[in-house]
RNA sequence: GCCGAGGUGACAGAGUGGCUAAUGUGACCGCCUGCAGAGCGGUUUUCCGGGAGUUCGAAUCUUCCCCUCGGCACCA
């Protein structure tokens, strides 16, 4: 079985071949750091990362880059309203970022270079392009790139023609009088006296919004990516204006082999963006979700899919999510127990079964949704198996290790979510949950159900589970 | 105007030509239990937007129609 995937430049599904052999350059568009991200950006970057730690299982040798936008109008404008320093602030977001995506548990990337910090290969790579005739500079001081030069390039990626474009923008497109034509967009753009800049052959400015990435994926990765990724939203025009850019530079062709891009993040079924103010920060949804269950409220749809977001369709998840946990902790609990010592095959035949659904929906595009159905199946027949039929201890951890092999590539039980089941509340000792788990089996054994009942709900104040079964008392953070 | 996505049970959402159409949530019933929880089993009555066509056979292919949503120089 081959990987397959949908690729945005054909619109079709393909086999994944990369350029060279099991290597994978790989580069997704980083935030615009003018504020804390929100649940969309975790939707886009958590998906990425599924799709990274897959190819990693699948052996691919994987350099993952993102970048920071540090420096753009929203920047600017940001710092300006609150009169703060234009570094400080990106700093501040830059790291909020960063600190989100240890908590959502995305893995770092193998780089994450911040445009501010490639200023001159950016001016370098304008000059290149003035230089091949692709670009040029005005008496403004700014570079625009000159389209009408590649007019038939236009489209490649957004399935656009330059007469609907300019039909459908309505006025949008900015005037500035000294483009050459209306659709050429901006390389290098001169900054007002007083403004945030670097010197230039042109004066004083600072980089367009699509140059870094053409850049900082070539100094990081290749002229030819492997896979390039984001939101559906930067489709057009940054993706677009990202292979003119790169492949004139270069004379390279196709600048990215893979286009991937994700749906959104919806509310209502809107999609949710700091314009229309109908966001959630990270940083809100982790007060009251768990990272486990935030990606895997993520997960659960696939990645080119919208999902729409609520309170209820969270919880709806964290629901779902649970019953698989359950699972882990019936596993556990078996393991800790005398048990039936037996004939393990069912066991692991399930495993391999298990896993061969599970590496082919992921071959299907990232087909996490059907991976996840897949895993309920295994729960269930687990849970089946451990409290019905003979099983040996190698298979119990058998399974748990094949859970941790999945929580690999999705990441949606995570080592603290194991843990979580014998976290220890503040202010109650784990002996002390055991001493009251004694005082209330010889209330049980006494047929004392009142008192029996009153232990029981007094932990269950404190966040404490207790589930009585044939073979002892469990407990687990509520 | 141009480009795109989609309409599957109460809800969410897989499946893209062929046994009784995954899976989860919810609801209900049963088993287990002192009760509860968790778990297991079952039920949720023709669930594939509509018409026509191709085919031995269509949720899946073709065509027409209806409806919803997104993008179009801010954006993940």
């Amino acid at each position: 079985m081959v990987l397959r995937v949908y690729n945005t430049l054909t619109r079709e599904m393909e086999n994944f071949i990369p350029f060279c052999g099991k290597k994978v350059n790989m580069y997704i568009c980083g935030p615009t750091v003018y504020d804390h991200c929100h649940l969309g950006h975790a939707r886009s970057y958590v998906s990425f990362d599924v799709i990274r730690r897959y190819l990693i299982y699948r052996g691919y040798d994987v350099n993952y880059i993102s970048n920071i936008t540090d420096i753009d109008d929203k920047v600017i404008d940001r710092a300006k309203e609150k009169g703060e320093d234009l570094f400080a602030l990106s700093r501040k977001f830059t790291e909020s970022f960063i600190e989100d995506m240890k908590a959502l548990r995305v893995l770092a990337p193998d780089a994450q270079p911040k445009v501010t910090e490639h200023i001159p290969e950016i001016i370098e790579a304008v000059e290149t392009l003035i230089n091949k005739g692709t670009a040029y500079s005005t008496h403004k001081g700014n570079v625009y790139y000159d389209l009408m030069r590649s007019e038939e390039k236009i489209g490649t990626l957004s399935h656009q023609t330059v007469k609907g474009l300019l039909e459908g923008s309505g006025g949008r497109i900015e005037v500035e009088n000294d483009k050459k034509y209306q659709l050429d967009f901006v390389l290098w753009k001169s900054a007002p006296q007083g403004e945030t800049g670097w010197e230039s052959p042109w004066g004083r400015g600072r980089p367009g919004w699509h140059i870094e990435c053409s850049v900082m994926s070539m100094k990081y990765g290749s002229q030819q990516l492997d896979i390039h990724g984001g939101g559906m939203d930067l489709i057009f025009p940054h993706h677009e204006a990202e292979i003119l850019q790169s492949e004139s530079c270069t004379g390279k062709h196709p600048f990215s082999k893979y286009w991937l891009h994700n749906g959104f993040l919806t509310i209502n079924k809107e999609k949710m963006s700091k314009s229309l103010g109908n966001f959630f920060t990270i940083k809100e949804v982790l007060d009251k979700f768990s990272p486990g269950t935030i990606r895997f409220f993520i997960v659960y749809t696939h990645y080119r899919n919208n999902i729409d977001f609520s309170g209820e369709s969270l919880e709806e998840a964290a629901r779902a999510r649970k019953r698989l946990l359950n699972t882990i902790s019936n596993v556990k609990h078996a393991l800790n127990e005398a048990h039936k010592d037996g004939n393990d095959c069912r066991l692991t035949e399930l495993i391999n079964e298990t896993r061969e659904t599970l590496i082919n929906s992921m071959d299907d595009d990232f087909n996490t949704r059907e991976a996840i159905g897949n895993l309920f199946v295994f729960s269930r027949k687990v849970n089946y198996i451990v409290s019905n039929e003979a099983h040996s201890r190698a298979a119990l951890e058998d399974v748990l290790e094949f859970i941790s092999e999945i929580d690999g590539i999705l990441g949606i039980f995570g080592e603290e979510e194991h843990e979580a089941y014998k976290n220890i509340p503040e202010g109650l000792p784990e002996y002390k949950i055991m001493e009251m788990i004694g005082l209330r089996d010889r209330a049980r054994e006494g047929k004392d159900w009142v008192k029996a009942d009153a232990i029981r709900d007094e932990l269950k104040e404190k966040g404490i589970i207790i589930e009585d079964g044939n073979d002892g008392t469990k407990w687990r953070k509520g």
